[in-house]
DNA sequence: TATAGCCACACACTTACGTCA
DNA sequence: CGTGACGTAAGTGTGTGGCTA
């Protein structure tokens, strides 16, 4: 506490003693309607040195106290209430930043999961074509990927990239080329073996791929 | 050199009052 | 006119740093 200047603001305006019945009559008169609030004038050259800065050296603040007939103590109390002030908005700014910043996040998060669930079908059905030989596929099938890429070539699957077709699972062929370049695999060299050992984690190392990576990816 | 006491200051929290819808 | 919400000047308690004996 500034102490000898809080004597001085207990003898701003007051008249009465410090008996305690008397001491609330002392503050109602202290703080009668004039006396209370400070000036639009006072405020508006307070506000000014806020600006520029928001604490007070001492030899400033008794000058400012001077220039607009004020005691010191009541200058200082200004400042300090004028930084709670301006604390508690910051507060509020910061508070509204982090949310939108967290809505951001958590309606990217969703779309992802979305992402995720079709690519994860898709997933399926790429197995599913490669690991059934009935279907035209023959048992050595699996040691032979440029035989496997022949023969899925006209289904539409692996080269769809290239052919840009809508079929169902091809649609997303320029995707699954991305991502495998992105994780530096060639897909046209794939071979089943390869897309069955394929581990899509390392899609998710950090120190392969950057956000941006990502970003670029899925947007 | 270490320590205790004092002082000035800032801050968080609270109170009392004025203003306004 | 009464009332509750809100803004604000000021009081209170506490922590901290500088100075000095």
């Amino acid at each position: 506490m500034e102490k000898t200047e809080c004597s001085e603001a207990q003898n701003f305006g007051s008249v009465t003693t410090s008996l305690e019945p008397q001491a609330t009559a002392k503050r109602k008169k202290a703080k009668s309607k004039n006396q209370r609030r400070f000036t639009d004038e006072q405020i508006r050259l307070l506000e000014s040195i806020f600006e520029a800065d928001s604490k007070l050296e001492p030899r400033r603040k008794v000058q400012v106290a001077r220039e607009l007939g004020l005691q010191p103590r009541q200058v200082a109390i200004w400042f300090q209430n004028r930084r709670a002030r301006w604390k508690s908005k910051q507060i509020e700014q910061d508070f509204r930043t982090l949310r939108a910043d967290y809505d951001n996040l958590a309606s990217r998060f969703e779309s992802l999961k979305e992402e995720k669930q079709s690519l994860l079908m898709q997933m399926e059905k790429l197995n599913e074509l490669v690991g059934k030989p009935s279907q035209g596929l023959e048992g050595n099938i699996m040691a032979d990927g440029s035989r496997l890429q022949e023969e899925l070539a006209p289904r539409g699957v692996i080269q769809s990239h290239k052919n840009n077709t809508s079929n169902d699972v091809g649609c997303h062929g320029d995707e699954i080329h991305e991502l495998l370049s992105m994780a530096h695999v060639d897909a046209s060299s794939l071979s089943p073996q390869d897309w069955h050992r394929f581990d899509p984690s390392i899609l998710f190392d950090q120190s392969r791929f950057t956000s941006s990576h990502w970003l670029n990816f899925w947007t």
